[in-house]
Order: C-alpha cells, then sequence, then structure tokens
DNA sequence: CTTTTCTCTACAGCGGCTGTAGGAAAAAGC
DNA sequence: GCTTTTTCCTACAGCCGCTGTAGAGAAAAG
C-alpha cells in the first residue's frame, strides 16, 4: 500500500494534483488508514500511470476520461480508441502548422530590424500596422496544455 | 471618439477583453461621458491595435507590456525590443519542437494498432506502459498563450 | 416616446494545476 | 517511550487570458 507521496514519486506528479484528479473524479477515491491518511494500490498507480503518460502526449483531461472509459470495455471495438488518438494527432497538427507561421513571421520581423533607435525599429512598426502581415491569423487567447 | 463596442470591432477584441486590459493596467482609464461610459481616441485604438496584433504573435501580456513601455521611450537603443522579439521568438521554437516530437510519436502509436478489440489495442497499451515510448518528455500541465 | 441596443459593474468560470495556512498523523532518531 | 521531523489532511486562493452572466442604467433608432 502506497501513501500518496510514494504515489506521487513513483508517477512524477504533485501530491495536489493527484488530490485535484480525485476531486474531478479521473482518480477514484482510494481506501484510508486511521488516521485518514489516503491508501493506494496497485491499480491506482498504474491508472495515474496512464493518465500521467497521456498528458504528456498532449491529451486533454476529458480526452483521457473518454479513454480510461474505453479501456474499462475490453471487447468493445477499438476504433474510438483509435478516433481519439487521431483527433489528438489532427490538434497536436494544427498547432505545429500555426506555431511555423507565426515563427516565420517573427524571423521576418526580426531580420527586417536594422536599425538603432526606438523610435524607428521595425519590429514595433510591424507590431503597431497589422497591414505589414502576410497573413492573418485567427484568434489568440484560449489557454491549452502545453504539449 | 469611439464607445468600447466600436473600439472592440475595429480590433477584433471583445468589450470584456478590453475592460480585462484596463483593469489589468495595459489600457489606461479613458474619458467618459455624462452618463458614465466609456469614450476612445485614436491614441487608444492604436494602442489596443498593438496588444492585439502582438498577441496574435504569441506574445504574453506581460512581454506586450515590456514592448509598450520600450516604444514609449523612441529614443533608446532597440536592442531591448529585439530581445524581446529574440525571446519570443525560441519559444516558439520550443514549442515547435515539442510538438514535433508528440506528433511522432502519435503517429508511431496510432500506426502500430491493428487489432479490432480494445482489450488488445496498442494504443492504449503505449499509453499505459511509458517504456515503449521512444523519449521521455519534460512534465506537462502549465497554460499558455494558443500561439 | 417607446423600443432596441449598448454599456455599466461585479463576479464566477474555463483548464490544469500549484501554492498556502493551520493542523493532525506517521515515521525516524535516540 | 519520547521527541523531532516529515508527511499528510482539508480548504481555499491564485496563475493566464480571457469569457460569460446578471441586473441595471445610458444611448441610439424608429
Amino acid at each position: 500500500m502506497l501513501s500518496i507521496g510514494t504515489l506521487a514519486k513513483r508517477t512524477g506528479t504533485k501530491v495536489q494534483t493527484i488530490r485535484y484528479y480525485e476531486q474531478i473524479g479521473l482518480m477514484p477515491e482510494p481506501g484510508r488508514t486511521e488516521g485518514g491518511q489516503r491508501r493506494y494500490g496497485n491499480e491506482e498507480l498504474d491508472r495515474l500511470a496512464f493518465i500521467r503518460h497521456s498528458r504528456q502526449l498532449g491529451f486533454s483531461l476529458e480526452a483521457i476520461r473518454e479513454l480510461l472509459d474505453l479501456s474499462d470495455s475490453p471487447e468493445r471495438s477499438c476504433a474510438q480508441v483509435d478516433a481519439v488518438a487521431q483527433r489528438q494527432l489532427r490538434e497536436v497538427e494544427a498547432r505545429i502548422a500555426r506555431l511555423q507561421a507565426l515563427r516565420s513571421e517573427l524571423r521576418r520581423m526580426i531580420n527586417e530590424c536594422n536599425s538603432d533607435r526606438v523610435a524607428d525599429c521595425r519590429i514595433l512598426e510591424v507590431l503597431r500596422d497589422h497591414e505589414e502581415c502576410l497573413a492573418d491569423h485567427d484568434k489568440p487567447g484560449a489557454t491549452q496544455a502545453r504539449a
């Protein structure tokens, strides 16, 4: 039986994160000692490892929930599992494409700046005038997993 | 003089976002009508356009604050502006590299799955066993601007 | 003058954690 | 067995960058 701290170390997770996963129902409520401390078995260890590894691959907690549900019904077709993975792949590809566009624009902007004084800094000009952009981007702002 | 809604439309920003920028000191407190509604001039329009465009290039609000401060001192060297842009470029490059690693791992995982049943789905196996990973990644989890 | 549209403030919520405070339980050292 | 240290508990606030909501008042349009 593992304490929450040991489980955390074994999976490279923070203790609070494990409690957070429990709170949102991604990890089950574990048994407790007389003193009220959580104790985990191997099943929970595996589940948490699965979650963490999926997170490292950029899956959202919702997607992970879905994968965990699917893996609980071993007789079903794994087409759905495939679909979740494909979706994730497409998201990653879209993010790469977007970042590559950003990268070239940043590079262009930086290369054009030969000036010394802020007054005629091309970088600031480009930032000021959207017109100088090669391409429009879709709206920014939402947050996402760093992955 | 522009109302907040007009300013929002002109810059592709939501009204609440403008108020949020004001709240965190990125936009100045504008003048008001007798009835207490915000009215903006061209200076504020330009400033907001600058902010929005920088956001589209993935700059954090903190970085934008820095750029705005720098652009207020036109006689200074633009080396600092350049540094901020370079930093942003490096961050974008790092994210691209990371996402590319994820992409290949996702592709590999998906390609290996030839099974029909969830019970022997390779995707789930890979997610379960971190050992099957080609490379370890650093920890995920922090949030960031989508850009 | 009425209706519609816009704006106001204040606050909660998103994802995915992370940090903190104040206390209790468990492990380690002697 | 006793003390010290470490770990654990709950509860809640904060991070980023917004976005949405409620209920009320102001401004524009018909």
